[in-house]
DNA sequence: GATGATAATCAGCTGTGCTGATTGTTTTCA
DNA sequence: TGAAAACAATCAGCACAGCTGATTATCATC
């Protein structure tokens, strides 16, 4: 799914042009997060456990569609980073609770603030109201299914 | 980058919004591909040799962007299938010349329906001018860069 | 004609995500 | 109450995809 003369019948195909788009923020979001030193896995972590509160490990990885196993290891990043905290659940033993530390807050904001410059960068070439258009379609495409 | 309570930062993000949606349209094209016993990728290939022409496994490769000791196997599996043939070329014995063969050409005119249908289905709940009006702006968005 | 580049291929390395098993804890319900 | 089932976290090891590097045959250069 690249350039150099892809024939029309692919480059106008959403499927191609969605994955295309994709790609070009990620590219964008991947540059910036490495001054934050985070990969977007660990900023959507991160990202989400400073938004909707302490979560079990089990939880959050339900939200970012992450298996459990894989979890373990993104947490143990977090934590050597000291963004976040692993405390026990007191209500259920068996489960950590993971928060957020102070400095992870910290660099939670910087990185709502990065993510909204990134995206501004990348649809650079359409103007505000035609990416407010498009967001709109987006999440009216994306949200229900019927 | 899944469903449930995903917070809004994130799930109003063009990042996500992309993703979700390129997610979308491939999961409905992978279902219509299983009856033509294609996997996206061998339809990639197949349609670009059928539109653009016979080409080389190197040049192929560099269309699509796959790797070309990845090429390869896409190669031998298409031929397996009987969708295309490797002739030796001519003007350079290193290549091999990859041509459709009719039963690939017939099976690249079905895909070619079948994505049409797959992303009709794909983005039904949006109206037939908002479809036309999200091509086009994913068009300028991905085509050039300023 | 010798040197360096190029197309295709293959063996084997690497990284990522998963399955399945283990440990400790909670829930269920006979 | 206490035995059985369910469940959170963890780890070891498998599976798969994509790539690096080497090999063979051919071409281009000079």
């Amino acid at each position: 799914m690249s350039d150099p003369h892809l024939p029309d019948v692919l480059r106008h195909s959403l499927v191609h042009l969605f994955a295309a788009a994709a790609l070009k923020i990620e590219a964008q979001t991947r540059r910036e997060l490495e001054l934050l030193e985070l990969s977007p896995r660990l900023m959507w972590a991160l990202l989400t456990l400073s938004e909707s509160g302490p979560r079990s490990q089990r939880q959050l990885g339900d939200v970012l569609g992450i298996d459990r196993t894989t979890m373990v290891g993104v947490i143990d990043a977090l934590e050597e980073l000291g963004l976040i905290a692993r405390e026990r659940d007191p209500r259920d033993r068996r489960a950590w609770r993971v928060v957020v530390t102070e400095r992870g807050e910290a660099k939670s904001a910087w990185a709502k603030k990065m993510m909204a410059s990134a995206e501004a960068l990348a649809i650079k070439n359409l103007t505000p109201a035609q990416g407010e258009t498009l967001r709109k379609l987006l999440l009216k495409l994306v949200d229900e299914d019927a």
